[in-house]
DNA sequence: TACGCGTGGGC
DNA sequence: TGCCCAAGCGT
């Protein structure tokens, strides 16, 4: 009983905590499952600030999930580039053609009907569901494992499925029925701006005298999380071609990093190579077989790519040719099509003569 | 189940 | 600098 009152008392100073103190962020203008599911996805993995901006795009280019599901998948991919995690938004698209093809363009308004769609898990149907429906069912993102972790002392690794299980148990113990949507959010709230990760500011946090963590000292160590992950090395070698008339080649990725965006054709090689490797490459005699050809190294010293799991160096060779046996694209056209950061880069300083 | 999947910011 | 982290999900 005595837990549960202090339980009581913790939800209700998160609540009343997030009212006084919430950010005025554009998606908290309205309760469109629509928009609301629209704003969860851009913000899986994304800080605020890094995805305030896609959000204004996409509403304003697809006010209604038919306007998304009447797209193309490239014009979809076209507006989220510079966004990353890229399946998103081909999820995203999938499932706004789903809910206009099967479900009549109605948005599904229970959690387990939520959760149906594609590129939605547990914590955005959960977000969904309180927020829009004031469905009673708890989310845990990387804030709630914290301010938990935390709050509770809970070492278990947030990343083990032990650890999954427990945290979701906590916070739904924790949720308060009659708002849960304004509950889940103000947890958040709470870890994003009070329990942050580096520099928490415990000084005045008003639950500092009954966080096990702050008591022990031990707020740099949680929340646990179980090892790191490895950076594999690869090696890019984009291939540039510069024909008469301003034409170049580009082609589409088809799996892995990337799907489905577009790119130059690319060699990629277990290492790092000079010319001499790329006129003696194999693919590379392919594109080009025995065509007077005149090839300039557009960067000097390695493009370094960092991704969460990858490192890509990549070298950009551009490539003077009178034609080719591909599909050529104007040079002026390149922009309408969605390409990775890397290739954006690479576009905004190369100039085409 | 463990891993693949982007980009940017903070220290 | 290198590493961690960010309103996770699919396979």
């Amino acid at each position: 009983m005595h837990f549960y009152i202090i339980n009581m008392k913790i939800s209700n100073l998160l609540i009343q905590w997030y009212l006084s103190n919430k950010r005025n962020l554009p998606w908290r203008k309205t309760l469109d499952p629509y928009k609301i599911w629209l704003s969860e996805i851009i913000l899986q993995q994304t800080r605020v600030d890094q995805g305030t901006a896609y959000y204004h795009k996409f509403t304003e280019n697809f006010p209604t999930v038919f306007d998304l599901a009447n797209a193309t998948e490239e014009e979809v991919l076209k507006l989220w580039q510079g966004l990353g995690y890229y399946s998103r938004a081909r999820n995203l698209h999938f499932s706004a053609k789903y809910i206009v093809n099967n479900l009549n363009g109605e948005f599904p308004s229970t959690y387990s009907e939520i959760i149906k769609l594609k590129g939605v898990g547990d914590y955005t149907a959960s977000a969904i569901a309180s927020i829009c429906f004031n469905e009673a069912t708890a989310v845990v993102d990387g804030n709630v494992y914290r301010v938990l972790a935390r709050y509770f002392g809970i070492s278990t690794a947030i990343n083990s499925t032990k650890g999954i299980k427990e945290f979701k148990n906590i916070a739904q113990e924790l949720i308060v029925a009659e708002q849960p949507g304004t509950f889940n959010q103000a947890i958040m709230e709470y870890g994003a701006r009070v329990c942050k990760p580096q520099n928490p500011i415990c000084d005045t946090c008003e639950l500092n005298n009954s966080c096990v963590a702050f008591g022990k000292n031990e707020i740099q160590n949680l929340p646990f999380k179980e090892k790191k992950i490895k950076i594999k090395k690869r090696y890019f070698n984009y291939i540039v071609f510069k024909m008469p008339n301003k034409i170049t080649v580009i082609e589409k990725r088809i799996s892995g990093i990337w799907q489905n965006m577009y790119q130059f054709p690319l060699i990629e090689t277990s290492k790092e190579i000079d010319i001499e490797e790329l006129l003696s490459n194999k693919k590379f005699d392919e594109l080009f077989q025995q065509k007077k050809i005149n090839v300039k190294l557009f960067n000097n010293d390695l493009i370094v790519h960092k991704l969460s799991h990858q490192h890509i160096y990549t070298k950009f060779w551009v490539v003077e040719v009178d034609n080719c046996e591909l599909d050529t694209i104007k040079w002026s056209e390149i922009g309408k099509y969605p390409v990775p950061k890397l290739v954006d880069n690479f576009l905004s300083e190369y100039k085409f003569n």
